[in-house]
DNA sequence: GGGATTAGTTTTGTCACGCAACTTACGTCG
DNA sequence: CGACGTAAGTTGCGTGACAAAACTAATCCC
């Protein structure tokens, strides 16, 4: 409901003009930044005048074999590379995971820690965290500056209050993360996030400003139980607490086994990597390839552990694709591994059940192997706030 | 992708302003909207002028007693009433329905017809629709600018096409209703809109403009079957192709009966108004009511009936619930006739099979016993659009 | 080397808004 | 009953952002 004044509409513009290079596949010059924006090429030069002053974008020094066309050559922008990053950082039922990522979305340094956090100790990890942290903002660049940090965790979040309610697979009940981490941070306002949302927006976001195929999606991502995330026109969607996406805990049968959410019949306790390989008689240690191998290669309670996972993600992707309409399902972390074996049935039963699948055929892709696509996200949210309203790290 | 020129601002604005002055609960004077927007007096004035002049607000003559405050007097300001207005059309499986909406969302007038519309043909039910809508125009006030139609249909529509692809309640399948309409239009753009996403709209906007509470809710509309919608932030949510909401076809048992959808288990075989009557032995011309009676009054297989509905739509909602993060479920149509009846029950498993029901409790409410909701949905859509760019009407 | 062509800059004009002074229209109080 | 206070609404001026168009710059092509 703010109202709009002649600042607003500079704000706008160069939010317009910053995306429009970091959106370009190669970096296109001012000529080419007003020819997509409809802008006229006065406005451009001045905005992107501004933004090279800021240190938001750069000019490439366009050294090797011009395209030969006559007329003036152009002078190719991109974003600053090592000028403006922000740190991710995540959490996982597996592992540590601090990452520094730049404007063009590259990774200037990163830091992983595979252990296993099961019933860990909140503080603890928490400092282990914050010592990882502490090591890569060491080794970022010279005048680089750090705008933003974001913290990915397993479990339901407080975004406004900063505060992890609940992640049953950590066993971690009511923390607050800041407190633990903010003397690395340095007065660095931090971001919690869903760990599957933020995933989800590495997904339909893998740069600052650069948006993927496709923008509407069902994002599933697996670790010890199922997290999800719903993804509509290249926004997460967080719903009305910030709690949405919580597919894992979507109905498949409500005479089935019961769940440690306090229901029964959800899908985790089908499609959930503990769930998967208890029911291939596999031990919790196995690794979801192994379980793939074993299918492929004849293991009948593989084979019927992983059928038995398809059809509950059916089931429950098929409600999800009636009551939202977007027909595209991402599948990650364990998911992600075992993908080709459920991929088929699970279509199958997606274009039965879906009521619109007369006309569009719901598909499921498979994810990255990133193994911290969550820390990425929380990276890549920051320095999206500084994308959308460019003006803030400028003379205001 | 839009850039913005000095005349958006003034779009902006005057859309900002008219809203405001929409949304107030009694009319705001000039000052009134300064402070509210906090835009000066002397730009509001200027756009309140102007959308005086365009015939989109009034002044109102205050004359009963003002408030004996000193100082100049206010000139209170409200939406014109019957200047503009928008003519909302409704098909549904019992009736048909016509209703012509102004800016302060009253009817100007309407025309209702109940009548058995199953497996009729569409070009002859269209004709007497066209018949009503002819009649509804011709008693609109003189002055009035109709400026847009909207048509609810029990269906899967294609809004670009303006194309309704299928009614399995209606038996209509491919149907093209503007050519049939087009004749008592006059050249305004007809907008096809399934039914329960318009009652949802019209839910969630009683008014041009103007916002009820709450603006984040699932509405679940029962007429034959069961349609739905998903309304986040006061906006319906259409989905990929428009096809959102599909909640009637949710899976609530894997090995449920079979529903005509080809799927099975679907929650319109539990809660559809012929499921209810049928498990309940009931002929399907009973009214819901009717069943409802029954049930309090003791009535073994009504009760039985009603507590299979209530637990197939906690299941089905809680899924909803857990992934869109919206804790408010609307029920219309038939389920609103019996909703007491299953309020209760269904809140009950939502809150326990609800993920974040620790912290917030799901809640179950009753949409208005509106007969046509959908064709006010359709006027108050087309309506939203000249509210949310009054310039277009102006002097563009 | 001159012309064509394209990139980027400079200049001038327009328009919408903020600001502040002003006018209007009412109550209140001596 | 008339001066004063107060709040609503108007008027005139200044600012800033963008459009339009003329201009400069740098390259290719002949």
């Amino acid at each position: 409901m703010a109202n709009l004044r002649q600042a607003s509409l500079r704000h706008a513009n160069l939010a317009l003009v910053a995306r429009t290079v970091l959106a370009a596949d190669s970096p296109p010059s001012r000529a080419d930044v007003a020819a997509a924006t409809s802008l006229t090429r006065s406005t451009v030069s001045r905005l992107v005048d501004e933004l090279v002053a800021g240190g938001i974008l750069e000019e490439v020094e366009s050294v090797v074999g011009g395209p030969g066309r006559p007329g003036r050559p152009a002078t190719p922008l991109r974003a600053s590379t090592g000028r403006f990053a922000a740190l991710g950082l995540q959490v996982g039922v597996g592992h540590l995971a601090v990452r520094l990522v730049d404007l063009t979305g590259a990774v200037l340094a990163e830091r992983l820690l595979t252990a296993d956090l099961a019933g860990s100790r909140p503080g603890s990890t928490l400092r282990r965290l914050r010592t990882m942290a502490g090591r890569v903002l060491e080794s970022a660049p010279l005048g680089c500056h750090v705008v933003g940090a974001g913290l990915a965790l397993p479990g339901i979040v407080d975004v406004e209050a900063g505060r992890l309610l609940s992640a049953p697979n950590l066993g971690w009940e009511d923390v607050v993360p800041g407190v633990a981490l903010e003397a690395v941070l340095g007065g660095l306002p931090l971001r919690l996030g869903n760990e599957a949302d933020l995933a989800a927006h590495a997904y339909a976001h893998p740069a600052p400003g650069h948006d993927s195929q496709p923008q509407d999606f069902v994002y599933l991502s697996g670790e010890v139980g199922i997290g999800g995330a719903v993804v509509v026109d290249g926004e997460v969607m967080t719903g009305r607490h910030g709690w949405a996406g919580e597919i894992g805990h979507v109905c498949v049968d409500p005479d089935g086994p019961p769940c440690r959410c306090g229901s029964t019949g959800c899908l985790e306790q089908y499609a959930g990597r503990l769930a998967m390989l208890d029911a291939a008689g596999l031990d919790a240690s196995t690794t979801p390839s192994e379980l793939a191998a074993r299918a492929r290669d004849g293991d009948e309670k593989a084979q019927l552990a992983t059928r038995s996972a398809a059809r509950a993600l059916g089931v429950a992707l098929a409600g999800v694709v009636n009551v939202l309409d977007i027909p595209t399902v991402v599948l990650g972390g364990h998911l992600a591994q075992v993908c080709d074996l459920l991929t088929p049935e699970v279509e199958e039963i997606l274009g039965r059940r879906v009521l619109s699948g007369r006309w569009v055929s719901p598909r499921v892709v498979i994810a990255s192997d990133d193994p911290a696509p969550g820390a990425t996200g929380a990276a890549l949210l920051a320095l999206d706030e500084l994308v959308r309203d460019p003006a803030g790290v400028l003379g205001h």
